[in-house]
DNA sequence: AATGCTTCTTGCCAAATGGCAAGTTTCGTC
DNA sequence: GACGAAACTTGCCATTTGGCAAGAAGCATT
């Protein structure tokens, strides 16, 4: 709850009375490790802030292939804007790979939030606006270049996250088969 | 102008008077194909729409290649949101790669805009998220595709736009050489 | 500790892509 | 219309990556 609250100052000013609020309004959960905290076809109605733990968000393409779009570690919110701005269905799933442990704020709550605090739509829009573009200036620059330096631009940007996701998701997000996973990671170590 | 106007009303309602106050904030400008709209190192201080023409969004990786980020064409905003809403310096490139046109509102008059018509921020975050998303769900997928299947989903995606890019810039985007495009592209005729 | 399941590694070969260089085309300028 | 520069195509070969299958290792349950 706490890095909820840290995370939000970084973005706005709240002043006692208001966290206070805010953490009436928040709540928290625990989610095992390979479980599902949304799933494609339902519609969001929360939104979540990642205080533990790494989810991926993944989908299926039309050969039936699971891709692994992104990996969202601590304080990150997870949550498909679309679906929760436009209250349709999500075509992703987010999947937690360690036991997780996430913020959860209503869309009712959310509501009141920013009806009460003056500002608060302010520090959701830079977060929002922040989250994606960290997401596009992550995959952008991947197209070009080679998987080994993909894994290795990985490595750099999550050191402690490479060895805890299972290398069949850590490949697919980055575009290669397990297996040129598996060499590349040799052929590093050699 | 029309075509910013009914985009904007697209993600939320304006009445007669605050369209003509957008217009009169608003002004057309021209920008003459290969010509840059912004450069690495300037910070924005406007917002831009395109209504003619395509841009391109590039930038320079540490081995000093030109990486193409992704294209834009007629109703999209033109802007480095980061250097936009923190006044620092973009690191990009926006290159007009035909002849453009552009609606430019300066950033003192979007903030006029913000503090006197109701909505126009929430009209403004839609739009942002919005842009966001469509490059992280057009670019994501492109990591788990095949050069020839990144090639055809550009075609589909923007079927009069391929002809009008240098296939210098395009493979760029693909993330391949040029010489790789000119040899999917012959194979594809076949 | 044994079992069985999943994940990871490795070898073999095929397919895709890159690097380089030469030839061809396109396009703007004079 | 001639010229020159830039872009595009093509051939040759090296490198990267994929596909498949077998073996090895890790991990949970019993």
């Amino acid at each position: 709850m706490e890095k909820l609250i840290n995370y939000l100052l970084q973005f706005g000013q709240l002043n006692p009375h208001q966290i206070e609020l805010i953490k009436s309004k928040a709540i928290t959960i625990k989610l095992a490790r390979d479980h599902f905290y949304f799933e494609a076809g339902k519609v969001q109605r929360e939104v979540a802030f990642l205080t533990e733990g790494i989810i991926r968000i993944c989908y299926y393409n039309r050969d039936g292939d699971e891709i692994t779009k992104y990996f969202l570690d601590e304080n990150n919110f997870v949550v498909d804007v679309n679906s929760y701005t436009l209250q349709i269905p999500t075509v992703e799933y987010a999947q937690a790979i360690t036991n997780c442990e996430l913020v959860i704020i209503s869309r009712e709550n959310m509501q009141e939030l920013s009806m009460t605090i003056i500002g608060w739509d302010a520090i959701i829009n830079k977060i929002t606006v922040k989250g994606m573009a960290d997401k596009v200036n992550r995959i952008s620059p991947m197209l070009a270049e080679d998987a080994t330096e993909r894994y290795l631009n990985f490595m750099k940007k999550f050191p402690n996250l490479a060895h805890r996701i299972p290398q069949l998701y850590l490949a697919s997000f980055l575009g290669i088969t397990p297996t040129s996973l598996s060499r590349i990671r040799r052929q590093i170590s050699e």
